[in-house]
DNA sequence: GAAAAGATTAAA
DNA sequence: TTAATCTTTTCC
């Protein structure tokens, strides 16, 4: 019965075009040759940011930090490696790059040990395995049976815990994003919401587990701190108990247009 | 084994 | 407002 889903779903037309054959680190191969699709909208990466100069600027960052892109290095796994409520609000800026895909993060979500919305909180199972592994990997989940969520792991092994991403700006790879998408706008309904994030990067459920502290496959780059943030409830959990409800774990970049609906919950942090 | 529900999205 | 779509977890 499996095989006759995964069957029918690997001949399915796909928008991506980007296929992961392994969960390896070396996988770096196999996008490269999938990425000559897109050879046109590839270009060298010291005209990428030139060449997308026309995307809505999304956090009030200086063109200086921008340009510091480029520089911009891979973090180490230490800064996963805490609390996801520490965590998540320093993700906000962060750039995140798969091939020619760049995207700036700009809202979150932090899932915590004992929090009655955590997908870790009914123990380590083959699916939430990553959560429980140490800070600095990826966990993507299907939602819906359609929609590839990505979080980034927390804190330290055993703990549990993981920052959803919800939503980003373009930074470079519009046309890549858009073709994956599907959708040819550069309005904020582009990577507004977490499923669109999965969408954007190709990534499918193989990924979980993935490393983001090493060159190649999914990244995590250094990035301008915002300057403004706002604070809310999470969003979708209503199954959980109040006061995971009501925590104010949601976290977003002030008067940035990439945020997802609803956004009259949102308010500045005390 | 069967059934319900889900950290959602796009279209009507 | 609602259909789409399927894996995970739970219940009998």
């Amino acid at each position: 019965m499996k095989r006759s889903h995964r069957f029918k779903r690997s001949i399915k037309p796909k928008k991506s075009l980007d296929i992961k054959l392994t969960n390896s680190n070396n996988e770096q191969d196999i996008t490269a040759t999938t990425s000559m699709t897109l050879s046109s909208s590839i270009k060298p990466s010291s005209s990428l940011i030139r060449a997308n100069s026309n995307l809505k600027p999304q956090i009030p960052i200086s063109s200086s930090s921008l340009i510091s892109f480029e520089k911009s290095s891979i973090l180490s796994q230490d800064f996963f490696q805490i609390d996801a409520l520490d965590l998540a609000p320093r993700l906000l800026g962060k750039f995140l790059r798969r091939d020619d895909v760049v995207l700036q993060i700009t809202e979150v979500e932090a899932y915590r040990p004992n929090d009655s919305a955590c997908h870790g909180r009914f123990g380590v199972t083959p699916r939430t395995a990553p959560v429980f592994g140490p800070g600095g990997h990826a966990y993507v989940y299907l939602c819906y049976g359609l929609h590839t969520m990505l979080n980034i792991v927390a804190d330290k092994e055993g703990v549990g815990a993981a920052v959803l991403i919800r939503s980003c700006a373009p930074v470079c790879g519009l046309e890549t994003i858009q073709l994956r998408r599907g959708q040819k706008t550069e309005k904020p309904v582009l990577l507004a919401g977490p499923g669109k994030i999965g969408q954007a990067l190709g990534i499918s459920t193989d990924w979980s587990s993935h490393p983001l502290y090493t060159p190649g496959g999914l990244e995590v780059l250094d990035g301008p701190e915002p300057e403004n943030i706002l604070i809310g409830p999470r969003v979708g959990i209503a199954y959980a108990s109040p006061e995971h409800v009501n925590a104010l774990w949601r976290f977003v970049v002030a008067d940035s247009p990439w945020i997802s609906a609803p956004k009259n919950t949102l308010g500045p942090p005390p």
